[in-house]
DNA sequence: CCTTGACCTTCCAGTGAGTAGAAGGTCCAT
DNA sequence: ATGGACCTTCTACTCACTGGAAGGTCAAGG
C-alpha cells in the first residue's frame, strides 16, 4: 500500500504520515525498489491508533507514549490510566478557560445594540475594568 | 515610563510588548535618548486593551480590528457586535469540541481499572472502534 | 514508443503567538 | 569604579502541521 492509499485508510493525511515518520512518531515505513513508502495493515493500526489518540486532544508526546504502553505487554493499565486522566483534568482546564472568556463576552455582546451608532459596551468592557 | 514598568502595570510581558510593536499590532513606543522605550498612560491603556482582549480570546488579527475601531469615533457599534459575535461561535464550537474528548476520554478511563494488569479498555479504545 | 496525469520523493518555508537566550549597552547606588 | 538591574537587538525555538517547488515513477491510452 502506498502513501496515498494508507492516508485514505488511516484518516491521517499523507502529508501528516511523512512528518510523523520524520520526527520518529511512527516507526520508518519500508521502501520499495522505487524509494515509495509501502505500508502494511499494521502501519494502518498504528496510524489509526494516532490519529485518534491525537483526535483525544493528546499531544504527539504522550501519543508517543500511548504507543509505546500500547506495544508493551508488560505495561500496567495505571500508567495509562493516569495519562488519560491528566488529558482528562487538561481538557477540563481548557473547557473552564473557554467557559469564563464565553461568560464574559456574552454579557458583553448582550448589552451592545449593534446598530450604526459608535457606542458601544464590549469597547467599553475591553477597555475598562469589566468586572 | 521603561518597559518593565509598562509590563507591570499592563498586564504584558516586556518580551510580549515588544513582540507586538514588531509585528505592528501596537504603535512603536516613543524612545528616551539612550534608545529606551519610553510608555505613557495611553500606551498602558492599549496595552491592556490589547490585553483584555487576548484574554477573550480573540487572535492577534481580531485585536488590531477592534483597536482600529476602540479609537475610531465614527465606528458602528455593529462592526464591533460582529466580531465579538463570530468569536463567542468560535468558542462554542471548541467547547463542543473539548467536551465531546471529554466525555469519550472520560468513558474509557471509567472503564480501566487502573492497576498493574496489563489489559486497558482505553488503549483498546484507542486502537479499535470505540464508539 | 511516447505522452499524460496521477502519484510519489525530498527539501525549504510558513503558520500563531509568543518564549528563551546570547551579546552587549545604560543607569543608578554604593 | 563597580555591581546589578535594567534595557537593546538578534536569532532560534516551540507545536503540529501545511504548502509548495522541483523532480522521479508508474500505468493507461494514443
Amino acid at each position: 500500500m502506498k502513501i496515498g492509499e494508507a492516508a485514505r485508510a488511516s484518516g491521517v493525511s499523507a502529508k501528516t504520515i511523512r512528518y510523523y515518520e520524520s520526527i520518529g512518531l511512527i516507526p520508518r515505513a519500508s521502501r520499495s525498489e522505487s524509494g515509495y513508502r509501502s505500508f502494511v495493515q499494521m502501519d494502518i493500526d498504528t496510524l489509526r491508533f494516532v490519529q485518534r489518540a491525537r483526535s483525544l486532544g493528546f499531544s504527539v508526546k504522550d501519543v508517543a507514549r500511548l504507543l509505546d504502553l500500547w506495544r508493551d505487554r508488560s505495561r500496567v493499565s495505571s500508567a495509562v490510566k493516569t495519562l488519560a486522566t491528566e488529558q482528562l483534568g487538561e481538557i477540563d482546564r481548557k473547557i473552564d478557560e473557554l467557559r469564563s472568556m464565553r461568560d464574559t463576552l456574552e454579557h458583553l455582546a448582550e448589552q451592545c445594540h449593534g446598530d450604526q451608532r459608535p457606542d458601544c459596551p464590549i469597547l467599553d468592557g475591553i477597555a475598562g475594568d469589566r468586572r
